[in-house]
DNA sequence: TTTTGATATGTTATATAATAACGTTTTTAC
DNA sequence: GTAAAAACGTTATTATATAACATATCAAAA
């Protein structure tokens, strides 16, 4: 199993997630200084919160965390941080739930979709050809130019079935 | 060209879209008579609304103008009507927008997705089994049952380009 | 090494999106 | 006609997000 299934699939019980939250600050180190970026305290503590849930995580929750450890912090220090987040793609957006994910594929280009379980709220990123590639064939039958995909899947994960 | 197609592609400027929204509104009505589930002059009109703008709509502009027809007009007014037209399919959210757009194809069971172009803002609903059942397909890879998917696609319509 | 411009953050206020809870009216079924 | 259910009215509140402007920090040039 290559390192990208091993980081994506439904993870178990014993999964050391410390390593993956270790693994995504440090990509995202890179990722900012290759942009010349600053990768600010305030925003390596939002990426670091977001990759601690394992489930999408919500803009106010973020805030209420920050407040605990600073208690000034508003909203738009936390909203701020998120789109200079998703501006480097370091995390997405899960539009159907106004909340926040870590992106598993930060070091490289894709177009992602998102599996999110009804149950357990985990979810993961999966960045399939064939579906984005079937979007933008099927999408160029109406003479429809595709600029960006939003897909998000909803069931039962491999646990909770 | 069928009727489905006719109804749905991105629309020229001499369409007749009066009788695209007449058409939505008694279709909506045969399908509440079915159901036994009643369609009110609030729930007709804002699905009237709805149809008779090209763009998704939002619920708050919505309320801004039953306001002007009727000024104690509040949002649970607006968000049960949505709700109701969700229920039945009259209507769908663009999840990515917070905004609602007629369905297409509530006269049959179907798994749409959004073309909706961000020059324009005009959108269609197609029902594109070959991306439906991709996503279906390329979950279970992953041991993932799908229940529901949002596809939400971003670009330019042919007019457009 | 100070100035300066750019970037980031702090702060206040407000806009937008949605729902909870409860009262009143209307409709439907008996 | 009455009772139950459904729809709508009303008030209040919660959730999500951004505008606008002030202050602080950083980084490059003078």
């Amino acid at each position: 199993m290559n390192k990208i299934l091993e980081k994506n699939l439904f993870q178990n019980r014993d999964h050391n997630h410390q390593a993956c939250i270790s693994e995504a600050l440090d990509t995202a180190n890179k990722i900012c200084s290759a942009h010349e970026a600053r990768f600010t305290p305030i925003r390596r503590r939002i990426l670091e919160l977001i990759w601690k849930s394992h489930e999408p995580v919500l803009a106010y929750d973020l805030l209420r965390i920050l407040r605990r450890e600073k208690d000034n912090t508003e909203p738009p220090t936390v909203y701020r941080s998120l789109d200079f987040l998703m501006e480097y793609n370091l995390i997405h957006k899960i539009e159907s739930l106004n909340a926040y994910v870590g992106c598993s594929y930060a070091h490289r280009p894709h177009i992602g979709q998102f599996l999110i379980c009804t149950e357990c709220n985990q979810f993961v990123e999966i960045d399939s050809s064939k579906i984005s590639k079937t979007i933008l064939t099927e999408a160029r039958q109406s003479g429809f130019e595709v600029a960006s995909q939003t897909v998000e899947i909803y069931g039962q994960c491999p646990k909770c079935r």
